[in-house]
DNA sequence: CTGTTAGCGCCTTCAT
DNA sequence: ATGAAGGCGCTAACAG
């Protein structure tokens, strides 16, 4: 039952041999694009290939070919429950095609990013894409630039998810709009007073959902003064804390927009667990899945995660442009019953 | 700015030339474990690399090793936001110990494990993990088994996590007694009346925690009868639609037993949506993260994860042993508000 | 400590 | 349609 003797792997030639034809028609029986190969022939290397429990050895093609199939996801920190529909996105969109997916997780300092990307490019992947907001006076920003632009010119594709305004294809989500369009809706609810919870100062995405928030407000003649504006790390748990230092700033609110469901949720636990979750209302933004077994519903802009990592995917497999393009994808509000209507 | 030349990637040979050694000793400045070479010519090749922009070619060095650095995942279905702790955690500890992490998601079919464990072991990594539960009766496992001792006679290692019973290193969680100290304490508690929401009628995992679940019971005398326990897919929705059947078939019930807190979720959503969720009581088992801004906070049996999937590495990495080594990681059962005490 | 020489397993011309 | 031969980038074994 067990081979004593650690056998080695089968190789292509053992396949050929076995089927009694060359390695290089048992090459194209079993990965070669072209139809030259006799049907006797195909089936008897793909038999030989079955008995003989013949795996493609992937290393070797990609040598051979110069670059391996498939996407490779670099995130930034861990895909946790929370942070990442994206990769989740791009698995399955991935698996609809056909490709071969890796992931692989860089550390949460921007420096681990680069590093995690070089490792990437390690794998000459044909496609190789980043998620993650990008942040402003990033001093990483150029060794990253300049990695990726190696990468592509060494033939491979890259895609950039939410990183906007580098040189690279790449698909952003309407971030100010998805703000500005919370802030119309949460007037329009009967708001008035508002606080924002929103994540490290240099975090783009996090600054345009604040920036198009405030400028939703302004346009309805509502100012939103800095010390409303609380900052910390871009998840859930930063996100609670900030809001128990808020209520003890004890200025009037009635309604909090926080730039993620992540942190909405850290909201919302810290009002319940502060005694009376229903006295203000809270809003967020993604439309994660987790957001379905809480109560209150929570109020967001969604975005639709499928159709963002599938934009990605054909950017990347659709032809090389002149220009890097960028791809919007918007999102729209949802109100639930965590920002019920106001009677004034 | 741009290259017009579509160039190639450096390789270890430019790398060599440009820092005027060979491209051995580049090789073992660059990835040698031996400390062979002089400083002088270290620090040159590394500057030599760095302006080159070069990056390992992984490929190639699995190719010439005939292995590849690193743990690669199998995963049933996706990682999605419920569903896989085990892949954060597995993610985590790989990143802690410096090595690649690659993930890939089979279908849910059985069918597609065996194919995407094919796949993975095209990549020939040290390591291949296969998580997610095994199922019984199932008529591919002669396959999966086969392919995966063909990897080990090649001299790769293979860790299961969850699939009980098959030989190779495994790691598995204590259901049974998981779900038979949850009954315990649920009785403890003062419930009377159970239902059990539970998973595809062949998966081991929900099997074994139903079964302790009765256990537990049975062994305070109270029985649990077979109308009592519905069974459907493994996920949130089935179990939000299941509840839907166990309240029209109108038999009294003062707590639910969910196999696993992604369906305990969708109970609880239910019981919300119908009108009076504190009407039954609700426990799960797991411990995932989302359970955290879930109202009211969930009874459940916590898994700890981190250690699950450093157990699973350090079996992977530690010596071979003569026979297959099962580690059986314990839960405990963690009571919150979603079960308050009955009084009686 | 370093260079030379063979491969690793596969794919791809180029003939046949 | 098929086979032979060379090369992909790297490492390992063997000199020196």
């Amino acid at each position: 039952m067990n081979d004593p003797a650690p056998s080695r792997a089968a190789r292509l030639a053992d396949v050929a041999e076995l089927a009694g034809v060359s390695a290089a028609t048992a090459s194209r029986a079993l990965n070669g694009s072209d139809r030259g190969v006799r049907e006797v022939n195909r089936v008897r290397v793909l038999e030989a290939a079955k008995t003989l429990g013949y795996t493609t050895n992937f290393a070797a093609q990609a040598v051979a070919k110069g670059r391996s199939r498939g996407v490779t996801l670099v995130v930034k920190g861990m895909p946790d429950d929370f942070a990442n529909p994206i990769t989740a996105g791009v698995v399955a969109a991935a698996q609809r095609r056909g490709l071969p997916f890796t992931l692989i997780s860089a550390g949460t300092d921007p420096a681990d990013l680069v590093e995690a990307v070089n490792l990437a490019r390690g794998h000459r992947p044909e496609i190789l894409m980043i998620a993650g907001g990008r942040t402003k006076d990033d001093a990483t920003l150029p060794a990253l630039v300049e990695a990726l632009q190696r990468y592509e010119a060494e033939g491979g594709r890259v895609v950039l998810v939410t990183q906007e305004g580098l040189p690279f294809d790449t698909v952003a989500y309407a971030n100010r709009q998805g703000g500005y369009d919370m802030a119309t809706a949460l007037v329009g609810l009967g708001y008035r007073h508002f606080a924002v919870i929103s994540g490290l100062k240099h975090g783009l995405t996090q600054r345009d959902r604040t920036e198009g928030f405030a400028a939703g407000l302004a346009d309805a003649g509502i100012e939103l003064s800095a010390d409303r504006v609380l900052i910390g790390e871009f998840d859930r748990d930063a996100a609670y804390a900030l809001t128990g230092e808020l209520l003890r700033r004890n200025i009037a609110v009635d309604a909090i927009f926080a730039v993620n469901d992540a942190m909405a949720l850290g909201v919302l636990t810290f009002l319940r667990d502060s005694g009376d979750p229903k006295r203000i209302a809270v809003a967020g933004f993604d439309d994660i899945k987790a957001l379905r077994d809480v109560t209150p519903a929570l109020t967001t802009v969604r975005l639709p995660w499928e159709q963002v990592a599938d934009e990605a995917l054909a950017l990347a497999l659709g032809p090389r442009g002149d220009e890097p393009r960028t791809t919007v994808v918007k999102g729209h509000v949802i109100v639930r019953e965590s920002t019920p209507p106001v009677t004034h």
